[in-house]
DNA sequence: TAGATTGTTAATCGATTAACAATC
DNA sequence: TAGATTGTTAATCGATTAACAATC
């Protein structure tokens, strides 16, 4: 049983393919050949049958896919059909547009609780969530068995809050504090680093 | 004068150096060499170097870079040595959160109106800045000369929306709604499609 | 069956890494 | 000068595209 890892180039498209098929389920689409698929999504015809044979076949020869089934397969692989629980670290702006994203539920994303240090800040509801002190995000943790923390807080705090999540059984992070995280041990980090995407809009304006 | 077209996987790099070089210049760092930096930024010194030679020869043999050159001269090639005005659209909750968001002065954007067309919302200010009615977006653009516009609206209004906005004078979206702008013409399209992003997230956790 | 379209192998293209002569 | 480190060419690696036999 060799394991062929599945090259993050292949992995970072599935979710575009998602939401394709996902509209395509939508307008009750039935099936869709790749070269149908590949025009809408203004790529090859190629590179789709590639990349959906990484985890099996999901056509059939002179047919093409099915919307509704390669859209279900798709989820599974993305791993959305399972619930997780979610921490939000930081009731500033970001947290508190986060705490409001309506599309976690659709997802599996629970958002459980939002912390903060601010003291100011604890007892008021955001999104119909409470936010607490992080003198008790380590209880918090454990009890509700927390798997996920969103990390919305200033960049100078974000290391060392991750490596106490760590400890205290997070696994995941969606990082939004403008640094790299470099964890120790078996964790997975997600970064969305919205000021490198502003300077790449800046390039691409300066070129013309 | 042939003008070689530079690959987006070098520029995608360029803001992440812009990140580096900025912590090295205030912690008061004169030099260093590709190699050092490498480590840093856990990337080969060969891709350091070869990225930075697409827009010239900024380091010395034998010494490396210059810090405080190298990081005014990325500072240019990004385009973060102009000013540019800037108009959200979109008053909910992502667009509130950006109209915070302190990181644009510092790069040169500046908000000048936030536009929705909820008309309850319309005279509410949100960071200093007043939120706007829709109808009166296309004078303000045109009086104020605004070139880019953050699209923080629903997906659904997102394309129309954009067209018009280019009509009027938009040259640039920074664009959250989840969909994929396929404008015509010569504007440019920077997404960030949160959703994405967690999905990965999601599939990465899914992975062990 | 004939036509369509997949799954997959082979060819191409581009990006990354290695190596080293040039030079500060 | 000797040592360090660049800029750049050449080698390698990986990802994308093309082609086509298999098959629904």
């Amino acid at each position: 049983m060799k394991e062929k890892p599945i090259s993050s180039a292949v992995t970072k498209r599935l979710p575009r393919y998602f939401r394709y098929l996902s509209e395509l389920k939508e307008q009750g689409t039935e099936r869709i050949s790749s070269k149908e698929l590949s025009e809408r999504m203004q790529v090859t015809a190629s590179q789709i049958r590639q990349d959906l044979n990484n985890f099996g076949g999901f056509g059939q020869q002179g047919y093409g896919y099915n919307v509704e089934h390669l859209y279900s397969e798709i989820g599974k692989i993305l791993g959305l059909n399972r619930v997780r629980k979610v921490i939000i670290i930081g009731a500033g702006h970001i947290g508190q547009a986060l705490a409001n994203f309506q599309d976690f539920k659709k997802r599996g994303f629970q958002i459980c609780g939002i912390f903060d240090v601010k003291q100011e800040l604890v007892g008021q509801m955001i999104a119909g969530i409470p936010v607490m002190s992080m003198d008790s995000v380590e209880a918090f943790i454990q009890e509700q068995n927390i798997q996920i923390a969103i990390l919305t807080l200033p960049k100078e705090y974000a290391y060392e809050t991750a490596v106490k999540l760590m400890q205290y059984g997070v696994t995941g992070f969606w990082n939004f504090a403008l640094v790299d995280l470099k964890l120790p041990g078996n964790v997975v980090v997600e970064n969305v680093h919205l000021e490198e995407s502003l300077m790449t809009l800046a390039y691409n304006l300066s070129e013309g």
